[in-house]
DNA sequence: ACAACAGTTGAACAACCATTCAACCATAAG
DNA sequence: CTTATGGTTGAATGGTTGTTCAACTGTTGT
């Protein structure tokens, strides 16, 4: 379904047919749309960009991670499989411990470049 | 407070005390990660993606968003308070209407290289 | 003054989400 | 085999959040 296709329509009666021809023009398919979305969401929550954060320069097992935020390994391990089903992070298990480490640098561009941005 | 003073600590063993201390370095204050992860919130909704793909290239009035997303006036004005109360919409009246535009560039950059990132 | 319309707002409701808790699996050591 | 430890998981819970609905503000045109 795309997202045109919801209801209800508007009931504005001013028409610029242009400008609304351009701006559903300038919409990524709806797929896309929840695909980015989602991706961002990801990263909207303290906790996991923490997990990045502590991740990023050498790769850190969960008890370790847990200790860094103060968090129990519970939390952390829910938050790491988000992680993991997105793809913005991979693991490799080492005896007991399992360490994770970003996987790719994609990621920790987007962070930065946000990061400037927030410093206005 | 910071956040490695919430509770409760981790009850794990093994000591890697200077990985933890490198993690922590690496964690940025606590102000900064719920500023960063709130700016993320703000992407991590279709919808106000959807706008801000929308009223990139020209600005445009709340009723024609509307249409353009097959929405209502009342849903999409309540996301534009979002996107203005984070900065990342400016608004200038126009009679009875209100035209919404990008705050600036900065944000169309992030969203295209996370769009980027999504096509692997 | 009045009616019509663009846009905003607050409350309400449902859906979603992060943490906790307890139980569980896997590996390592005695 | 048994025990201890690192890590994962599912259910439960409390908090957050997006949309709807109805009421409201402000501007335009008659």
């Amino acid at each position: 379904m795309e997202i045109t296709d919801r209801v209800p329509e508007c009931e504005c009666h001013e028409e610029h047919g242009d400008l609304i021809a351009q701006g559903r023009a300038a919409l990524p398919e709806t797929t896309e749309l929840y695909d980015l979305s989602d991706f961002f969401k990801v990263l909207g929550d303290s906790t996991r960009l923490g997990i990045l954060f502590a991740i990023d320069g050498a790769p850190m097992c969960v008890c370790d991670i847990a200790k860094v935020l103060g968090m129990t390994k519970s939390a952390v391990s829910h938050q790491l499989k988000v992680l993991r089903q997105n793809r913005l992070v991979k693991y490799s298990k080492v005896g007991k411990n399992v360490f994770y480490e970003l996987s790719d640098d994609h990621v920790r561009d987007i962070i930065e470049k946000a990061r400037d941005h927030i410093e206005e």
